[in-house]
DNA sequence: CTATACTTTCAGTACAAACTGAAATCAGGA
DNA sequence: TCCTGATTTCAGTTTGTACTGAAAGTATAG
C-alpha cells in the first residue's frame, strides 16, 4: 500500500507507520474526504445523544476500514490518550468495533464492523431497551394508577379520563415502534436486506 | 362559553385556578401519575438530544389534555419564567404545541397535539431535514472526491476503494433509511394508520 | 396618554459533560 | 524475576449547556 517511502527494514519493532511520514498527494485527498465525512458524521451524533468524538472514532475506523491502533486514532483527531481509550471501550461496548489482536505486536488495534445495518441493529436493540422500554414501563404503570380498581367512580372525572386517552394514544404509538425495533433487531444479519425490501415495497 | 359579556373588570384578573387550592385525593393522584410519565419522558428525551426541560414541558401539555398557561408550566415543573417562555416557543417553532388565546384573556395558553403520530411525523421530517440531510450531501461529495474523475488510476489504490466501499455502504443504509423517513412524513395526517397497519402485517 | 397584565430577552451563574495528562496498572519477552 | 511498551484510570480542568431573575418590551383597557 502507502509503499512509497524508503522500504524500512522490518525491525525488531514495527512501527505502525513511519513516525509522520508526507502524505503522498493521493494520500492527502483520502484524507480530506475521509475528514469531511468524519465531522458530518460526528455532528449528526451529538444532536442524536452521542458523544461527538465517539461518533468521530467510530466513523473514523468505519470509513478508513482497516484496523487502527490507539495512537492512530489520537493523532488523526488529535484528542488525548485518555480521551481515546475510554471512548474506544464504550464503542467496543456498544459492540460496533472490535479489539483485534495482530501476531508478534503487543499493542492493541480497532476496527468497525463493516455492515451498516448490523451496527443499526445493535444500536436499536440497545436504545430500545434501555431508552424506550423504561418508558413503555411507566405508561402501564400510569395506566393502572388511574383505572377504576384505584380511582372507583372518581376515576370517571373529565381530567383523569383525558389523561387515560391521552396514555393510552401514547401507549399504541410506542408499541408499534418497538415492534417495528424489534423486527430489525431480530433480522438484523439473516433476512435485514429482505426485510427492508419488504418495507420499501410497502410503502 | 366564557360569561364575559358584562364587562369584567381587567384588574385582579381570575386567576386560572384558585391559588393554591388544596387539591383532592383524586388530583393528587392524577398528578403523581402524570409526573411519573412527566419524568420518565423527560429522561428519554435526554438521550435522544432534546433538552430534558423541554421534553418534560411538551409531556405536561400532552398528558394533561387541555390548555396550559406559562404560570401553570412553571408551577408544574419548577421552573423560571424565562426557561419556560424559551421552552414553550421552541416547542411552537417545533411544531408540536399550539399557542391558544381564550376570549377576554389577556394570557396565552399553549396546548399540545394530540396525535402521537401527527407529532412524530413532524419531528422525524425536521430532523432528517437538519441532520440526515447534510450526512447524505456529504457522502456524495466524498464519493465524487474519490472518483477517477479526481484521481485518476490513483482511485485504484487499495486505500482509495476501501474507503470506497464504505461510502457506499452507507449511502445506501441511509438512501433507504431516508426514504422510509419520507414515507412517514408524507403521509403525517391522511394515511398514517393505514401505513402502520401495512408495516405492521409485512412484519 | 397611563396603568396593568403578561411576555420576551439576556447577562450572569450554576451545573454537567467532555477532555487532558500523568500516574498506576497490566502483560509479554528476556 | 525485571524491564518495557501499551493501556487504563482518575483528579483536575476546560468547555458547553441549561437556567435564573430582573429589566425591557408588548398589548389592552380605561
Amino acid at each position: 500500500m502507502t509503499a512509497t517511502q524508503t522500504p524500512v527494514p522490518m525491525g525488531p519493532v514495527v512501527p505502525a507507520r513511519a513516525a509522520h511520514a508526507p502524505l503522498t498527494p493521493v494520500e492527502q485527498q483520502l484524507r480530506t474526504a475521509q475528514d469531511l465525512f468524519i465531522r458530518r458524521w460526528g455532528e449528526m451524533g451529538q444532536t442524536w445523544g452521542i458523544n461527538r468524538t465517539m461518533a468521530e472514532i467510530h466513523a473514523l475506523c468505519y470509513i478508513v476500514g482497516k484496523p487502527l491502533c490507539t495512537d492512530d486514532v489520537m493523532e488523526r483527531l488529535h484528542i488525548s490518550r485518555g480521551n481515546a481509550s475510554m471512548s474506544l471501550r464504550a464503542l467496543c461496548d456498544w459492540g460496533i468495533i472490535r479489539r483485534l489482536h495482530k501476531r508478534g505486536e503487543r499493542r492493541e488495534y480497532f476496527e468497525s464492523l463493516s455492515d451498516v445495518w448490523e451496527m443499526f441493529s445493535i444500536i436499536a436493540a440497545e436504545r430500545k431497551r434501555r431508552e424506550m422500554d423504561p418508558v413503555l414501563e411507566a405508561i402501564k404503570q400510569c395506566r393502572q394508577m388511574l383505572d377504576e380498581g384505584h380511582l372507583g367512580k372518581a376515576a370517571k372525572q373529565e381530567a383523569v379520563q383525558l389523561t387515560r386517552q391521552r396514555l393510552a394514544g401514547m401507549e399504541e404509538f410506542m408499541s408499534v415502534t418497538n415492534k417495528i425495533f424489534q423486527e430489525f433487531i431480530g433480522n438484523a444479519k439473516s433476512g435485514l436486506t429482505k426485510v427492508v425490501k419488504v418495507l420499501l415495497k410497502a410503502f
